[in-house]
DNA sequence: GTGAAAGCGCTAACAG
DNA sequence: CTGTTAGCGCTTTCAC
């Protein structure tokens, strides 16, 4: 089958390529039958408009780019998916990149879209993210951004983010009511800001109930999970070790749960865990796991939104517009008091 | 800052537009000393070429589409980083479009990729999907197709795939090696190739054991949990309940745990089970989940690498290409002997 | 109500 | 070695 383009259908028609754009169109200077015959012509011959030739006019391609760390985790995957809810209705279209928490990687990636390959940005940046200058620079060339969950915040740009100060909090507290009176915290950076934020919340909970915070007690972890293991090991394996752990990332349930189990450790009776994650199976994990959720479809959802409205010029959010969704702890048997 | 074209830039240089283009693209017409310098200023003005401008010359975009029922799965997501890192280097980025297991969506999708909006697809389709014309009509308009995972077999392009009927068969025979003598099993489809070479391998296995296959032990699962949480509880609770089952996909494992656990039938004294799975977590389950692990990184890659061949118009694999890649059956405790 | 012409930004063919 | 021209496919003035 040849491609058939616009000049083909018209000359087809006996009409010029403007009469049949405009009839494709729906234009209100084009006659009702001619209209009609267009769009029969066009579909006998399987017309279909070519989506760049479009875009060089009118300057937009419909696409936009969602960057995210990793995509085989829940939350950037259910993520997509409210991305792709807010999205669909409105004929845009969803480019995925993969930092894999490298820096370089996403500098290298944003520098590509100063080419107009996508119209905006959805973005949760790598935990080896500290400056924003790459994403400054694309909001200065007029490419709107949005973050969502992992977020810059000394870049001006709409953000979408979870209450992690409060989730950080919630989760230690729980522990602490639970009887814990030594809880350690699973970072993955010393700068992204959501790690920060939690583990300020983690912090305040001790403070509260008038514990100290120790440093030793606060690891970072990387994406290396050989790494992470035998870090996590290290601090449970010894003398005076923590009876609670709070983890702020999904992938670490599986590093904390291999630990204990190396170090016979069990949970709860040994030591209680918190984890942030929104793996739906937590529940059938052994033993099953106490969960701050992240309300990962709604973040997605609310940061698309942005950014459509950032693209549609009028009624754009101010670069300032912070929303904020809650997230939620899920009480299972891995914070069960003893 | 304003957008710079090649005009601009050419402007700024007082060349022509063309010596412009030639430079940057390292043309062996241009002087060492004038592409320096077009180098230099196109860096200082920070020119982008255009990415669609060049798109509508070249006749393609450098976007492939990645056609997927489910994000939030372990399979599909690790599929995609499979794409990407057969992707990354070639400078082709990825659209990615998911179906939710509907047909009708899927149609829509491809029928958009007429318009050039993407060079070439990659897709696994439907639990719906049983006509492939949607495809074919792409196919026909020369935009490269190629399978990965969920095939339909009678559709004329390349094929990446596990081998399911050994999977399936492999899965039943190593419970029935663990001394299980009726076995059920979960598909996802009547129509899936997948689904169905796992079944007839499952079968196969049984009849290898002089054991009589009965329908009552096929339930075929839909993506509504709430409904097969009902099926499977239905088949468990019989008088006659099989002691052991096959479960065709990743997202079934939380259903036949939840359902063990409301019927109160333990894993695996009571009833042993096997999944299709690529969940990294599958170890720290309660218990342990024996699964069938399907390559799926190196489905995604050796999917996009053919894709990418069929772009390069030559050496284009052959329609009738297959490739199979085996999984891999990981024993752990929830088919322990008794 | 319809058509001719120009141009979105880029590059290949051809001249000079 | 550099410049002019034309055209990728579409749409939007502006004529008619």
């Amino acid at each position: 089958m040849k491609k058939v383009n616009i000049k083909a259908l018209a000359k087809e028609l006996n009409l010029s390529p403007a009469t049949v754009s405009k009839a494709l169109r729906d234009s209100h200077e084009i006659s009702a039958a001619t209209k009609q015959r267009v769009l029969e012509v066009a579909k006998q011959l399987n017309y279909a408009p070519n989506a760049y030739a479009s875009s060089l006019r009118d300057r937009r391609s419909r696409n936009i780019a969602v960057i995210i760390p990793e995509v085989a985790d829940s939350f950037f995957s259910i993520a997509i998916n409210g991305i792709e809810a807010a999205i669909e209705e409105k004929d845009y279209h969803v480019l995925i990149y993969l930092t894999h928490e490298l820096y370089a990687r996403e500098q290298a990636i944003l520098k590509d879209f100063k080419s107009g390959r996508v119209d905006g940005v959805l973005i949760s940046v790598s935990r080896e993210t500290t400056d924003g200058s790459h994403i400054s620079e694309l909001i200065a060339e007029d490419v709107p951004v949005v973050f969502f969950d992992r977020v810059l915040e000394n870049v001006e740009a709409p953000k979408v983010v979870t209450d992690d100060f409060n989730s950080g909090y919630t989760g230690a507290m729980h522990l602490l009511d639970n009887g814990c009176r030594h809880i350690a915290f699973l970072g993955i950076s010393n700068s992204l800001s959501i790690s920060n934020n939690r583990m300020a919340g983690y912090q305040q909970a001790l403070k509260d109930h008038h514990l100290t915070v120790s440093p030793d007690d606060m690891i970072t972890c990387t994406p290396d999970t050989a790494a992470n293991f035998t870090a996590i090991k290290q601090l449970l394996a010894k003398e005076n070790r923590p009876d609670g752990i709070v983890a702020s990332v999904e992938n670490l349930t599986n590093t904390v749960y291999q630990v204990c189990n190396e170090l016979q450790l069990s949970i709860p009776q040994d030591i209680k865990v918190v984890c942030f994650s929104n793996l739906d199976i937590a529940a059938i994990l052994h033993p099953p796991l106490t969960t701050i959720t992240q309300p990962a479809f709604q973040i997605g959802k609310a940061a698309a939104e942005l950014l459509l409205k950032s693209l549609g010029k009028k009624d754009a959010p101010s670069p300032a517009t912070q929303i904020v969704i809650p997230s939620e702890l899920i009480i299972r048997g891995s914070s069960k008091r003893s």
